[in-house]
RNA sequence: GCUGAAGUGGUGGAACUGGUAGACACGCAGGACUUAAAAUCCUGUUCCCGUUAAAGGAGUGCGGGUUCGAUUCCCGCCUUCAGUACCA
């Protein structure tokens, strides 16, 4: 028989369904592996060519992988929630979970029949019709399947099931009751920040938190009314409600998330988004920041996916600046106005009142702070590692300036200060000071102990009991924070990567947002900072991104001080500052900064060079290479030493710190969409609290219609007697698209189970995945979510590995190939069409060349009648290598059934009758998105029932590299199905019966297996598919030039293949006598070099470097010998000319290369 | 603007560490088989010049450089695609 494969691909899927071939369980005796596809949204549009290019990439692999002696975890899935079904739900009154599930699962029933109505989940029956096109359904599970993957279908997920979507909720539940301690840095249950709110300060809480988190003294916190500490506790938690600027997308009656929204617009539907203050539900992902982006240097992704999250992670190291204001409260108001820059540090210091209780402090400060900082002694180092990370039950700090004096290690709850004594403390003088600082810490309310560098060194341990001796006998309770600790209002903090161009700040500039824009807008300028908010107010975020040229602004009538030059600079607000971004404040350095620049020019502001001109032209990178000037401090300094001798400087004196800042924000978690995952919470008082976990699932309600009420709320608020306890209302949003997809490889490893998300022990086992392959569309979505939930799973002990995703590969995305047909219209003079004609390609391009002479002729009509030619889109699935099936075209639509073509060589339809001798008629192509309206949508369905899945599969491989983007172009397929068939008769003689050999394979025999063996291993190890399949191909030909049917190489080349096209070596492997199942399970063939040795080489012989000609030469000679064989060789010396050459280059078994 | 990827025949693409550029396939041209078509098989196919055959020359986006030798490495530019953007 010929290669019969519709009966041989619907026999092995049969077989594979039957015998669970692929199911795979936890084994210890195997090594594990683990191959992941991003699992699909089941659209009603069903599979295109596109969607299997990852899955077949991954099949191949998860196949090669079980040869290869794996235990290999290969499963499918649905990400069930989502936008589509519902907008289809509004439009058609269909339940999403209908339409879901026959998207997913067809529309037949077991008999054969269109199904219109089911049962849901409780038992309700909802009746729906077909699809948009009124066409019967296959639904995915049957086109994946007809595929031929491996996957382990008992294993299969829904996120939009409840016995899925209760894990969930579950997972919810867990980051609601946590919060992240920075100090062990990872998430922990909520109870231990109870714990600390009972014992220590909240301000000495390091957590990741909100920002208007109550400074609560352990005697507040016992004292709070529950609901108040249940508020509190809510600006700890993981997720979170909270009033916050969102991304509202009207037209969908939702908030997005950020990386839902492009460009203005959402990502799904392309509907404006605009900005809007609601309560909402968060995550707190900005607690994972740092571990997000130090994640990416362990795993294996691709660079372009690592650099997109790192963006948008968007770490920048810089510092935060106070600036004080004037005029304001401040009673040294006087001293402001003067300019401070002509003042001595002490009179400078003594006249900002602000930071430093009194000069004696300041000079102490500047006489040995800097020495402190710089040269720690060893006795700070040995002791720093026994007080750091709360080892003595409380949190030190160290070099912590207290009342503008720093201290070697204090720790704040107790105010203990703890000073080791440096040597220069041993003369009659630092004896003094110490005194005398001793006393003015006491003043302040600190406590201060000291010890001596031996002390510290030699009895570190006796030290450190004397310090928790001392930390436990002061009482928390008793002390007081100390005024300065209490931020003053009077100051603009603004965020700064360039620190070092602090003395270069000619003006401030505030988001008008900001909330100190009305207290510091002074009567004057009133009017003139109210038109610039309202005109702000109206520009659209879209207007407000486009229109970056344009400067504007308004001047507050306010002026602050730069805290180092002392320098009084005007405070304005811009647009240019966003509020959501650092403090909504910056400080402008014109002279550095282009924006700043345009805008000290637009409003004439002053500009302080701040680089020396002459490096400045001399060097490279002028801002961070150049010497300073005009700087105080750092005058004459590099930018490194610069920025820390000022960020040094500022902690000094309490005006700024170094701070890490990250462009991402909280992930915004509700949607106020129906079909969604229900947030398991209910409200009491206003206040939100968690259901019982026994509760769970919490199912989603019946509603009449799939739209907000007519209230606005969303469209849960239509669900008729949905309370809990019949008393309290459930939240009424629901969970965004990620939030099922954030965790789902973990369910594949254990989908039945009801008292768990997963087996701890199938976690164990699995781990996480090996292989992840997908588009890279979801590279600030999906991608960040989910390892930012792995993260937290494990934080709490649920999972083993930090990330979760090994090894990542993007599939290129397929585009749509659209053929056109040229549509020429004639009119008459009433401007009617008088007559149309369909014209090839090529004439086409000359019509659009501006040479229209050749088609007048053609048509036999004056050129100037053509009035146009338009491009029509035509259905490339009746167009094969761009040659129009001219009759399945005429009955595409009725206008066409009388059209005349003129063909590519000239002649028409009309005169010529068609199809004869060379009257073909060629279509244009185009390379487009694919989509239904462009009639470029190719169908797998359709591949597979012509050339069957075993060619599909080496097609989509063969197409070029998986990670490019390349176009659907079915041209080439059939030289796909020609290997299949090729060889298909390796293993059959002329009349198709199956014959092979035993004989013992030949030397050259041995060396086209073994050369394929070696090629297709390295292949699936690179991912490089492209090229094993044209190795296949060069392999079978040698195979058929030898005329070779030895069972010791076709055998060996059947399991070779399988990964690729798995149905047609099962049925040549069981033909072969193997007929106890399937070849899933065998062993790779093992490669021996031995057969690729070669004795002789055919060395290309060039002179200067072009190739002349091959010489064939042993491979046992010597450099040396191939030399003396080249000059002697006839040939050879008839390209040198007579000449000697100059060089002879030898690389044995590669190239000779004469230079003359 | 910034970040990243990529530019090779008519087409998809190959060339892995610098070593015969264009493997493999499509398409095209010619031929065999056939009453004919389909299928199958054979031959040719980077371009230019030339042609019975040969023999030349150019050539991997453009311009330079390193090297005996560059699609591959370095410098400068151009183009396309993707992401991102008053991020201080």
């Amino acid at each position: 028989m010929d290669y019969q494969f519709k009966q041989i691909e619907k026999d092995w899927q049969k077989f594979w369904a039957a015998n669970e071939t692929f199911k795979a369980e936890v084994d210890e005796s195997k090594p594990k592996y683990y191959v992941l596809d991003m699992f699909p949204y089941p659209s009603g549009a069903g599979l295109h060519v596109g969607h299997p290019l990852g899955y077949i990439a991954s099949d191949i692999f998860a196949r090669y992988k079980r040869l290869k002696g794996f235990n290999v975890l290969h499963p499918m899935g649905y990400d069930s929630f989502g936008l589509p079904a519902e907008q289809y739900a509004i439009q058609t009154g269909q339940h999403p979970a209908f339409t879901t599930k026959i998207n997913i699962d067809g529309c037949f029933d077991d008999n054969g029949n269109i199904k219109t109505e089911y049962l849901d989940e409780k038992g309700v029956i909802i009746k729906g019709a077909l699809n948009s096109e009124k066409q019967p359904i296959q639904g995915y599970t049957q086109q994946l399947k007809k595929l031929g993957f491996s996957f382990d279908w008992s294993k299969e997920v829904r996120t939009s099931s409840p016995e899925y979507y209760k894990w969930t909720q579950w997972i919810f539940m867990q980051l609601f009751n946590s919060w992240y301690n920075k100090e062990t840095d990872k998430a922990e249950h909520i109870s231990t920040l109870i714990a600390k709110l009972e014992t220590i300060p909240a301000t000495e809480i390091n957590a990741v938190c909100d920002e208007d988190v109550l400074p609560l003294l352990p005697s507040d916190w016992s004292t709070m009314p529950a609901e108040e500490k249940q508020a509190e506790l809510l600006k700890y938690r993981l997720t979170y409600l909270k009033e916050s600027t969102v991304n509202w997308c009207a037209a969908l009656g939702t908030v997005l998330a950020n990386d839902e929204v492009k460009d203005g617009f959402s990502e799904r539907g392309g509907h404006p988004v605009e900005q809007k203050k609601m309560m909402q539900w968060s995550m707190r992902i900005t607690a994972y920041a740092e571990r997000l982006l130090q994640g990416l240097n362990d795993i294996d992704w691709p660079e372009p996916l690592k650099e997109m999250q790192r963006n948008w992670i968007g770490k920048s190291v810089g510092a935060m600046v106070k600036f004080s204001l004037i005029p304001g409260p401040s009673p040294k108001e006087k001293g402001a106005q003067e300019n401070l820059e002509d003042l001595n540090d002490g009179e400078r210091a003594e006249r900002r009142g602000y930071e430093t209780a009194n000069s004696f402090a300041w000079d102490l400060l500047k006489g040995h702070s800097k020495e402190n900082r710089q040269n720690q002694t060893d006795a700070e180092i040995v002791l720093w590692n026994e007080l750091r990370d709360s080892q003595v039950g409380f949190k030190i700090r160290r070099q912590h300036v207290i009342e503008g004096y720093i201290a070697d290690f204090v720790c704040l709850p107790k105010r203990l200060v703890i000073e080791v004594d440096g040597g220069y403390h041993n003369t009659p003088e630092t004896i003094e000071y110490d005194k005398q600082r001793t006393e003015f810490l006491n003043k302040a309310g600190f406590e201060v102990i000291r010890f001596t560098n031996e002390e510290a060194i030699n009895s570190t341990k006796q030290v450190i009991t004397t310090i928790k001796q001392k930390l436990q006998s002061i009482s928390t309770t008793q002390v007081a924070p100390s005024p300065s600790e209490k931020a003053g209002d009077e100051a603009i903090e603004v965020f700064t990567t360039r620190v070092d161009t602090l003395y270069g700040v000619s003006f401030l500039v505030i988001a008008p947002e900001h909330e100190l824009v009305a207290s510091l807008t002074t009567p004057e300028q009133k009017a003139d900072i109210d038109a610039y908010i309202l005109a702000t107010k109206k520009k659209s975020e879209l207007d407000r991104m486009s229109d970056v040229k344009t400067v504007s602004g308004a001047f507050t009538g306010s002026y602050a001080i730069n805290p180092l030059s002392g320098k009084k600079v005007p405070v304005w607000i811009a647009d240019y500052v966003l509020a959501g971004y650092g403090t909504g404040a910056v400080m402008a350095v014109p002279s550095g900064d282009q924006r700043d620049y345009l805008f000290a020019q637009h409003f004439n502001l002053p500009i302080i060079q701040i680089l020396d001109a002459q490096v400045c032209d001399k060097e490279a990178d002028a801002t961070k290479e150049g010497r300073y000037i005009n700087s105080g401090i750092i005058n004459g300094l590099g930018y490194k030493e610069a920025t820390s001798k000022i960020i040094a400087a500022l902690e000094d004196i309490g005006m700024g710190y170094a701070k890490i800042n990250y462009r991402m924000r909280d992930a915004i978690f509700g949607r106020q969409r129906y079909w969604g995952e229900p947030v398991p919470v209910y409200f009491k008082n206003g206040l939100p609290y968690l259901l019982q976990e026994e509760e769970l699932p919490l199912l989603l309600p019946e509603v009449d219609k799939y739209l907000p009420t007519e209230s606005g709320e969303p469209p849960l608020g239509r669900a008729k007697d949905w309370k809990y306890q019949d008393e309290y209302e459930y939240e009424l949003s629901t969970m965004p698209g990620w939030a099922g997809s954030s965790w789902y490889w973990y369910r594949y490893m254990d989908a039945q189970n009801d008292s768990a998300f997963a087996d701890k022990d199938k976690i164990a086992y699995w781990k996480d995945v090996d292989l992840y392959i997908g588009g890279n569309e979801h590279a600030t979505g999906h991608l960040l979510y989910s390892r930012f939930w792995n993260k937290f799973l494990k934080d709490l002990g649920y999972v083993v590995e930090e990330e979760p995703f090994k090894k990542l590969i993007n599939q290129g995305m397929i585009q749509g190939r659209s053929n056109f047909v040229y549509r020429l219209t004639i009119n008459d003079r009433f401007g009617n069409i008088r007559s149309s004609y369909f014209i090839s390609h090529s004439l086409y391009r000359q019509y659009e060349s501006g040479d229209y002479d050749l088609i007048a002729w053609m048509i036999k009509s004056e050129k100037d009648d053509i009035v146009k030619i338009t491009p029509i889109h035509v259905d490339v699935n009746i167009v094969n290598n761009d040659i129009l099936d001219i009759e399945a075209f005429r009955n595409f639509r009725p206008e066409y059934k009388d059209a005349v073509f003129i063909y590519e060589n000239g002649t028409n339809s009309l005169s010529f009758g068609e199809g004869r001798g060379e009257a073909k008629y060629i279509c244009g192509h185009e390379v487009e998105k694919m989509s239904k309206s462009k009639f470029n949508v190719v169908n797998p369905d359709d591949l597979v029932e012509r050339y069957g899945a075993d060619t599909l599969r080496m097609y989509e491989m063969f197409l070029g590299p998986l990670e490019q983007s390349k176009p659907w172009n079915t041209n080439g397929i059939e030289g796909v199905f020609k290997f299949l068939r090729k060889f298909w008769k390796l293993f059959h003689d002329d009349s198709f019966n199956f014959v092979v050999s035993d004989e013992a394979p030949t030397k050259a025999e041995l060396k086209a297996l073994h050369k394929i063996i070696k090629k297709v291993e390295e292949d699936i190890e690179r991912f490089s598919f492209n090229t094993s399949v044209s190795s296949f191909m060069i392999a079978v030909n040698e195979l058929t030039d030898l005329k070779c049917n030895k069972r010791a190489i076709l055998q060996e080349m059947v399991i070779l293949l399988s990964p690729y096209a798995p149905h047609i070596s099962e049925e040549l492997w069981k033909l072969l006598g193997n007929q106890e199942g399937t070849l899933s399970y065998t062993q790779f063939p093992a490669f021996n070099p031995a057969h690729l040795i070669e004795n002789e080489f055919a060395y290309p012989v060039s002179v200067n470097g072009k190739t002349k000609m091959n010489l064939t030469l042993s491979l046992a000679l010597e450099p040396a010998d191939v030399e003396k064989e080249v000059l002697t060789n006839e040939q050879v010396l008839k390209y040198l000319d007579g000449k000697s050459p100059k060089k002879v280059i030898v690389v044995k078994g590669r190239i000779i290369n004469l230079v003359i």
